[in-house]
RNA sequence: CGCGGGGUGGAGCAGUUGGUAGCUCGUCGGGCUCAUAACCCGAAGGUCACUGGUUCGAGUCCAGUCCCCGCAACCA
């Protein structure tokens, strides 16, 4: 069933605004559909290419709260930073939109609208939950419990993270609310539902059948394991204040659930896009000509491949996506990338702290990038790519050809005579390589495209040192010309089959060939550069990374990790009788045991003066069951018991935690005897 | 039997539909000296975790085993 692709749209998950953007977010989402969009103009297929700020959803709200600001104020600080950080890595969107603008609220409400009057929705007053506490219904994120699939205690309200099943907050045994710990009470609601139950037979055909081959295999196996479970209608409004309000009679202090409205962002920003440019929107989104890519990362799976189509098979005039290649994550320097922890490279502080190195973050970050499983970046990494392939072979072939050919010719591209076998082989090669890399390209296999734009260079290199034209030059000139006519050629192509990756760099090679922004399909061509035409003196396009520069990012980042592990600020005072409740005494370990299947539980029995008793406790990385046998410590004793892994843990072992985490028994400095108070 | 990812030359990784095992870094030797001590060539180094199976043929498919790493859980 293939088609011929008219225009392309191609979307970039919108980041959430509630933190900048840090290099994870690039290599998964942004640099990948940055190199897929300019690789599609250079072309001169019709694209666009949109983006913009998420900011709606409970998170926002309560980080406004917590910095005791609006929640636009909070929007506004991060629509900023990552718009900008974002045009300034040449992340070439053709438009960079967001959901609170009115043209947003528009879309999204019509969608909306339209749905409803079609009577696609189901209404349900249903129970939420809420917190009495603090005054408001709670989101599904906000309650844990128990998963009823799993039974694993700690599973969110929308989805369970352990068994991936996708739920509602009712479905929780046992809930608690995230933000008081308290105890939601239902309280009656009137919400309206997606009924993605009656699509689930649609999907399965058109997911499982109809994208077998061509849909990565972790978002192919993602996808079955939710339609496998079976769908469920999804709520699509919310009780909250700030959002879009839900267009309907009786939804006073209701918005649309920002899942429903995030994926509108792409509509109202190609609506915005076509407004300012005198476009017309409609057939990016409503035409079968057009194919509609979605750039992701993992997390984003099921709203992509599952709801979002669903909504736009509902409405019925849309198209639906194409692929949705969606990556994995990316680890920093081994550790799980956390903005709580600030544990990031963020892109505006490295836009910051390397000036005018766009392109080699563009480039490393493409290189290492999770296609298929989860990655690493390490900045001795982000050094050696730069040092050995972007200087040493990219840069260095380009500044060899430049060179010799303003030594030789005074810059004047020389003509070209008899071509020997190789250099027919040589040429042959070159134009090879568009098509290679292009493969790889629309097989979303960026990583493999960027390879073999670099072998590209190194076919260079290799022709240089194989015909060594600074020899020939003595002795035969007419031959060196068509070597250095040749260099030149391949330095061309570069330029263009490039761009999509490194356009930063791409734009100065062109400029220091003289060449105009040049079209992939002349890309292949061996005569992209005409004899007698002058290009400019060589300039440097990459720089060496000094080991200074990467020991102060690692420094940098070795501070995050001291800061993480500071003394912990004192908490709120307590009041003296508050203190005395507490029942401490001395107690001897009499027995030690690891509980099994746990890595931190021992199992201890306790003589604590007053009885023998059983206490667990997660001490098992810093102490040795054996080896702790007669040491004394001290015990919570009248702390209410409580059940663990199925032992009946019956007190506390207190214990000094030092920075870095290690446990230490608290004790009296000489034998005491059992059951002696502490206070 | 919680979920997931992985085990490929010293290190880090590719290996798409099964058909002679590759890349980058490192090491050693050589070439070149146009070039940002960069470039090019060559060499050493792998029983592709293990065991069975399917096949003319398996790193690649199937079954099982072992190990590692995340996440989750446990921390009163």
């Amino acid at each position: 069933m293939s088609k011929e692709v008219k225009r392309y749209t191609i979307t970039a998950a919108l980041p959430y605004t509630n933190g900048p953007v840090h290099i994870g977010h690039l290599a998964g989402v942004y640099i990948p559909s940055d190199i897929y969009a300019r690789f599609l103009r250079s072309n001169q297929k019709d694209v666009v290419f949109v983006c913009g700020s998420d900011e709606h959803g409970v998170p926002i709200t309560i980080s406004a709260k917590k910095e005791g600001v609006t929640p636009q104020q909070v929007v506004d600080k991060y629509h900023k930073i990552i718009g900008d950080s974002f045009k300034e890595l040449g992340v070439s969107f053709d438009i960079y939109h967001r959901t609170s603008d009115a043209m947003h609220h528009e879309t999204a409400s019509d969608f909306f609208k339209h749905l409803h009057n079609e009577g696609l929705f189901i209404e349900k007053v249903s129970e939420q939950y809420y917190d009495e506490k603090e005054n408001e219904f709670l989101a599904d994120r906000y309650i844990t419990g128990t998963c009823p699939h799993c039974k694993s205690e700690d599973a969110y309200g929308d989805q369970c993270e352990k068994c991936g099943t996708s739920l509602s907050a009712t479905d929780l045994i046992e809930p608690k609310s995230a933000l008081s710990g308290n105890k939601p009470v239902l309280k009656e609601t009137k919400h309206w539902f997606l009924p993605l139950d009656k699509y689930e037979a649609w999907l399965k055909e058109w997911i499982l059948d109809g994208h077998k081959s061509d849909w990565r295999s972790n978002v192919y196996g993602q996808c079955k394991s939710w339609l496998d479970q079976g769908l469920q209608p999804r709520a699509v409004t919310r009780d909250l204040d700030w959002g879009i309000p839900v267009p309907a009679e009786g939804a006073d202090g209701k918005v649309l659930y920002v899942w429903f409205d995030a994926p509108i962002g792409y509509i109202s920003a190609t609506k915005q896009w076509a407004k300012d440019y005198g476009k017309d929107w409609e057939p990016y989104w409503k035409s079968d000509d057009s194919k509609l890519v979605h750039f992701i990362g993992k997390d984003n799976i099921v709203f992509h491949c599952v709801i979002f189509p669903s909504m736009l098979k509902a409405h019925g005039d849309y198209i639906l996506p194409d692929n949705v290649p969606a990556n994995e994550f990316l680890n920093l320097e081994g550790d799980k990338i956390s903005t709580s922890k600030n544990w990031a490279v963020w892109l505006h502080e490295y836009l910051e702290d390397f000036p005018g190195l766009q392109d080699v973050m563009r480039y490393v970050l493409c290189a290492t990038a999770p296609e298929t499983k989860d990655n690493d970046f390490t900045w001795k990494d982000f050094q050696t790519r730069n040092n050995s392939e972007l200087v040493g072979i990219y840069g260095n072939f380009i500044n060899r050809v430049v060179v010799l050919t303003n030594k030789y010719y005074e810059g004047v591209v020389p003509e070209r005579e008899e071509l020997s076998d190789y250099d027919k082989e040589v040429l042959a090669e070159l134009k090879a390589f568009p098509a290679k890399i292009s493969k790889s390209i629309e097989a979303y296999r960026f990583r493999e495209a960027l390879m073999e734009m670099m072998n590209l260079a190194r076919l260079g290199n290799k022709y240089l040192a194989d015909e060594e034209p600074w020899k020939l030059v003595k002795t035969d000139e007419v031959r060196t010309k068509t070597i250095m006519n040749i260099a030149l050629q391949i330095a061309a192509n570069l330029s263009v089959v490039s761009e999509p990756f490194i356009p930063f760099s791409a734009e100065k090679l062109r400029t220091m060939l003289g060449l105009d922004q040049l079209l992939w399909e002349q890309a292949g061509k061996d005569n992209l550069l005409v004899e007698g035409c002058k290009i400019k003196k060589a300039e440097l396009l990459f720089r060496k990374i000094e080991d200074a520069e990467i020991e102060a990012q690692l420094e940098k980042l070795e501070a995050t990790k001291l800061a993480n592990q500071m003394v912990k600020s004192q908490k709120a005072n307590v009041s003296f009788d508050d203190f005395c409740a507490m029942d401490i005494r001395v107690g001897t370990i009499i027995a030690a045991e690891k509980v099994k299947k746990t890595k931190k539980l021992l199992k201890l029995t306790i003589d604590t003066g007053i009885d023998v008793r059983t206490v667990v406790s997660g001490i098992a990385e810093y102490y040795q069951a054996e080896n702790i046998i007669g040491e004394q410590v001290s015990v919570l004793v009248n702390l209410a018991s409580r059940k663990i892994k199925g032992i009946e843990s019956q007190g506390m072992v207190l214990m000094a935690e030092d920075k870095d985490g290690a446990l230490r028994f608290v004790k009296p400095s000489d034998v005491s005897s059992n059951g002696s108070t502490i206070a």
